[in-house]
DNA sequence: GTGTTTTCGGACTAAATAGTCCAAAATTAA
DNA sequence: TTAATTTTGGACTATTTAGTCCGAAAACAC
């Protein structure tokens, strides 16, 4: 009488072999699918039947697996945020002399491309209505600030946090400009631009 | 065999009487009520039940009168856009010694509350799918650096539109913390201190 | 092997969706 | 009044939606 265990989300790495049939899939590589799908579509526009089709699954295997629609969107969106964090910090290393530079670059042209950052997509379709997106892209944003800060800090120590905010929110403020068509070199001039206009 | 005739969107004012019953609602007063909802719940997630029981039609008057929910929904943000950019030039005129400061306020904190700016959201949920909604975003966001530039000419008339651009962009970018939640005060605080901390 | 547990395929359901259709009522022009 | 024209209410349709259910197959422990 166990009843719907879907211990994708509890168990950190993968689970012990346990008797029964072992998944026939790789619920890793299933949730980067179905983070793909969500990304391009939107929450409301995905459905289950894109879902499966891209993740590969049966349905039964997908509720098994997952739970529902909305449980699987919030996976992916903080395997999402996770992982953009993590990119971003690497950006921010590999900057060389201009880490803050860099780092806007990469927020205004994220991987996604013409679908933008996933992560800002999400805040502004679900967020007035989901509290547990709001809550995820409050915490997001402030790694953002605080990643940024963390680069300026050694030139600026008594305003940081302050520049930090104002770059973040200029690099995220283009990504309306991606959404609407704009290629992404001319962001890539406005951004710079803008830069050399705010720090004379 | 005169079919299909949905001229709300064909006049400019109230159109000629004509022969036949005259409609018993006021289209404009209907198409606001219509923007509301898109407004309040994105394009996908309003339904022709939430919109028609907004604007009090019955579904007859609804697709005689507007066609369907995409076409509604086109005249809706058209409309949106040329009603926030005429709102944004009343504020840079009535913005005293610092128009420019006054037109972010009002760009970082819309009319919609929550719900931040329409254009915005629509761009973001249907731009990458709907050439029409990404123009109009491309011609909206090109309008509000114009605005922000005119104001800037007198005080720096080689990199106004430079710098109305940077503006532009960094209110835009705060309205992703209001969706997040933040509350307008400290919105309005952060860029304060950006704009501080940008022109020193 | 046997028994137990789990996954899997896919048919199924109930609800919501956008859009159509038609008869009845309302209005105007003559 | 009469004829023409239009709006209106609401029933209707066809499709899509998220989610459930069950028998069969697969893999493990012993």
């Amino acid at each position: 009488m166990s009843k719907e265990q879907h211990p994708v989300g509890g168990s950190k790495t993968a689970a012990a072999p346990g008797p029964g049939r072992p998944r026939a899939f790789d619920e890793a590589e299933a949730l980067e699918k179905a983070l793909c799908v969500f990304w391009h579509k939107g929450y409301e526009t995905a459905s289950v039947d894109d879902l499966t089709k891209a993740m590969g699954l049966s349905r039964s295997s997908f509720y098994g697996a997952f739970g529902n629609k909305q449980d699987l969107f919030h996976q992916a969106l903080s395997h999402y945020s996770r992982r953009a964090l993590k990119t971003l910090r690497a950006v921010a290393d590999a900057g060389g002399d201009d880490p803050v530079g860099a780092m806007m670059e990469a927020l205004a042209n994220p991987q996604g491309g013409r679908d933008g950052c996933m992560l800002i997509n999400c805040l502004t379709e679900l967020a007035p209505h989901d509290d547990e997106v709001a809550a995820l892209g409050r915490q997001h944003l402030e790694s953002i600030d605080e990643i940024i800060a963390k680069a300026l800090e050694p030139s600026d120590p008594g305003r940081a946090l302050d520049k930090a905010r104002a770059y973040a929110s200029l690099a995220i403020g283009t990504l309306a400009l991606r959404k609407a068509g704009v290629p992404g070199e001319r962001i890539s001039q406005t951004l710079k631009q803008a830069r050399s206009v705010i720090s004379p």
